[in-house]
DNA sequence: AGTTATTGGTTGCATGTGCAACGATAGGGG
DNA sequence: CCCCTATCGTTGCACATGCAACCAATAACT
């Protein structure tokens, strides 16, 4: 992975941290790399946030959620949802319909115009992802997967925060 | 992975992207989930933002980088680093000595302050590391690295900006 | 050498983000 | 039925971030 030499002997202090062999590290630059690229096609063509982006591929998927559910798994914090919530709306391309049982919360789901985009949008970002992973055969990719998933389940445990998910 | 049920029917439009499976998603969910952990220990201690933190590892491994190198391996802005660095320096955990062959770029290293505070906070970053991969065999974190290096690799390549590091 | 293009790094500005406080609603005891 | 607590969502505020413009130094070309 280049960077000079990732020579391992002992330069300096002792228990040291390798960058190269660090996952947090690793898993946060791959994640970047990811979505910076991911983020050109939606910012650029349809002036979406990632959190928009991301309310938008909810719905898409689930045709009603509530602001708080895509946040929890999306682990991201309300308020950033919130607005991008309120930005879409503005943009008409979601709607709210507030819970009648439970009138804090709101069900959000795209208008036409909105499932639009998502339409537009859906087979690029899956085509981002094929490009994307093209380089692990299909095992890997399911091995993958499923290793991101256990990590995630164990982290969201070892999590303080109450953000649990729904 | 929770979030009630994840049916793969049709339900709505066709090709649909399922959040569960969309590999930029769930490593960006991940990622958060292993940032946001891992910043608890070197922000509330020791007051580091992440991309400080960055610094500090990265000449606690190396000695001596330059600004331009650091931010290229991590994928981070060149500006986000100019601050990390200025706020470090101010702090006096490092210090800069202007390299004589190209004096556009400063050598980065750290003193004996940074150094002692990037000593204490290794065996905690490598504690962390560990029990976050805990959930998986020693066959498997390898094999994962491996995976994260090659998406790396290929997602470095991919990407338009020539951020393509050192 | 002289002009032009690149590159490392800094900074002003506009925007995005997390946090804490808040309003409104709901749930649980007494 | 009332009070106390918890929860969904919004918002003001401080701070972080990306971008573009810029400076200084270097490289490239003629």
């Amino acid at each position: 992975m280049a960077w000079q030499t990732a020579e391992k002997k002992q330069e300096v202090s002792d228990p040291r941290v390798i960058l190269e062999d660090f996952l947090p590290y690793r898993l946060n630059v791959l994640a970047s790399l990811t979505s910076n690229a991911l983020a050109q096609i939606y910012a650029e063509r349809f002036g979406l946030s990632i959190p928009a982006w991301r309310v938008v591929v909810t719905l898409g998927q689930y045709e009603y959620r509530t602001a708080r559910d895509i946040a929890a798994h999306g682990v991201m914090h309300k308020s950033t949802i919130s607005r991008a919530v309120a930005s879409l709306e503005q943009r008409g391309l979601i709607a709210r319909r507030p819970n009648k049982d439970d009138r804090r919360e709101a069900l959000l789901e795209l208008t036409p115009e909105g499932r639009e985009i998502y339409e537009a949008l859906a087979p690029e970002a899956l085509a981002f992802e094929e490009r994307f992973v093209s380089v692990l055969t299909e095992e890997e990719q399911r091995l993958l997967v499923s290793l991101i998933d256990r990590l995630s389940g164990h982290a969201r445990q070892l999590a303080p925060e109450g953000e649990v998910e729904e």
